[in-house]
DNA sequence: GTCTGGTGTCAGCTCCTGCTGATGTGACAG
DNA sequence: CTGTCACATCAGCAGGAGCTGACACCAGAC
């Protein structure tokens, strides 16, 4: 959950989302550097956010969509609830 | 969206989607110090996820539920946008 | 085999972020 | 009016997270 909240994650993880790339393209589309982008992986790796396969001497990046989509229930689930408690006006008394 | 990332500030947002709570309370629900806590609210508040509302000498927080709404659906999109990218193996060559 | 290019890993530094203690302000009780 | 309580703000410090450069490794090209 926290590793989603640097902005570079976030920013490969959308470009991730749209297709699988390898990281010389995300050299390109993020304009930082590849030791930089190949720790920022590692991190993504070990959470399991993300996916590695070899292909020759490029190594392909693929989201992996479970993991996304539980972060998005859980957020639904919450919001659901926020909502409800909005309505319900519900309050704890001061003490 | 990042400051969703601390563990405390989720723990204080999940504790107000139940129900609307002044600081008294959030000190005994989450046993962290008061200043600790109105740090991680200002925070909260600047960001526009909770609003305040004062009531003699308390202070109650509501939680926002279109922001985690909002939050909620832009995961929801990435997760569609990822798992349909996942089916279609969509990947950009090698170069 | 050798050389080149793509990646991952490690060590170091810097800077941001969170935690703490002290202090200030407003509201209520006495 | 004074004391106390609830809450906010400010300054200072420590820890961790991120960025960078150097190095090692592996796969192809020749």
């Amino acid at each position: 959950m926290r590793v989603l909240a640097d902005p570079l994650r976030l920013k490969i993880v959308s470009l991730l989302a749209r297709e699988t790339l390898c990281t010389t393209h995300l050299v390109e589309e993020t304009g930082a550097r590849q030791t930089n982008l190949s720790n920022h992986l590692r991190v993504l790796r070990e959470a399991g956010v993300v996916e590695t396969e070899p292909c020759g001497r490029f190594t392909y990046y693929r989201l992996k969509p479970e993991v996304i989509a539980s972060v998005a229930d859980s957020f639904a689930e919450l919001a659901a609830s926020a909502r409800a408690t909005a309505e319900s006006a519900a309050k704890r008394a001061c003490p």
